[in-house]
DNA sequence: GCCGGATGGTAAG
DNA sequence: TTACCCTCCGGCG
């Protein structure tokens, strides 16, 4: 589930759902009790993403950061809120019992201060989702690296909210390979990268699901072995003919992760 | 039922 | 580069 599209989405959801009223904070698994107990009702102000990463602000200078990691999850339920699951590591409620949301196995879920906070987010690079983001930047940062394009995308200090399926995804409808030298796209392919991954990134934040084929490429043949409802060009496709000019799709790892790509459509 | 990977990141070697 | 952490889920018996 997490890019960047994720954690702006849930920041959406629980300020609209959370934000003004006491919440009820809680920690079932218990790994966040102390943190859970210092929250308990207090009033929540404001929920910012900033790439992956969460910031909850209360009424108070303590701040709770939640990064989701590759296996963390929120889960949300409204009306009729039963008890949490054992592996719940912190639920956030509203104190009238009307919806909770319940976070699992997370990477980080911790309390810092406005320092700490302001930290974290000096480590990141310009995310497309924020109107604060200069992608000029951005397009600097990718100058100087001496790494592949692949490569730089997924390092947040370049670009913040990019993982392996937007990686893999922009640099398919650019036309980029991904062994590409980042300097190189960084003078010639910089615009229309940013422009792709900021729409991508918009289409599932307002969506809830990664879905970057454009209609016409849609009756090309599926069986990915992505999540249900999410429909992509290349990712996890390797072996499978590309939507566009049916070459197999291939991998092979790059950035520490796999990549995807078309050799048709991506000339190296 | 078990195993391995997964939209991520860190820290040790 | 590699090991490891976190949880869930599909594939394989």
């Amino acid at each position: 589930m997490p890019e960047g599209h994720t954690t702006h989405r849930l920041a959406r959801l629980h300020r609209a759902a959370l934000a003004g009223r006491p919440v009820r904070a809680s920690s079932p698994q218990g790994r966040f009790a102390d943190g859970a107990a210092a929250l308990d009702g207090h009033v929540l102000t404001g929920v910012e993403a900033y790439g992956k990463h969460l910031f909850y602000r209360w009424d108070g200078p303590v701040v709770l950061h939640v990064h989701l990691g590759l296996v963390g999850v929120f889960r949300t339920y409204r009306g009729t809120v039963g008890p949490p699951g054992d592996g719940v590591r912190l639920r956030l409620a509203a104190a009238d019992g009307s919806v909770a949301f319940d976070l699992s196995g997370p990477m980080r879920c911790e309390l810092v201060d406005e320092a700490g906070a302001d930290a974290l987010a000096a480590l990141l690079g310009p995310d497309p989702l924020r109107g604060d983001a200069d992608p000029e930047q951005a397009r600097a940062a990718l100058g100087r690296r001496r790494t592949a394009v692949g490569a730089a995308l997924l390092d947040q200090t370049v670009l913040a909210g990019v993982g392996n399926v937007f990686r893999a995804e922009s640099l398919f409808v650019c036309g980029i390979h991904p062994d590409r030298p980042a300097a190189e796209v960084a003078r010639d392919g910089f615009d229309g990268l940013w422009r792709a991954l900021r729409r991508m990134l918009r289409q599932g934040e307002r969506s809830g699901r990664i879905v970057t084929v454009e209609p016409a490429d849609v009756g090309a043949p599926s069986r990915a072995r992505v999540p249900d409802g999410e429909r992509v060009y290349v990712y996890r496709r390797d072996g499978l003919p590309c939507r566009r000019c049916e070459a197999p799709v291939r991998a092979w790892p790059l950035g520490g992760r796999r990549v995807f790509a078309c050799p048709g459509c991506q000339p190296q």
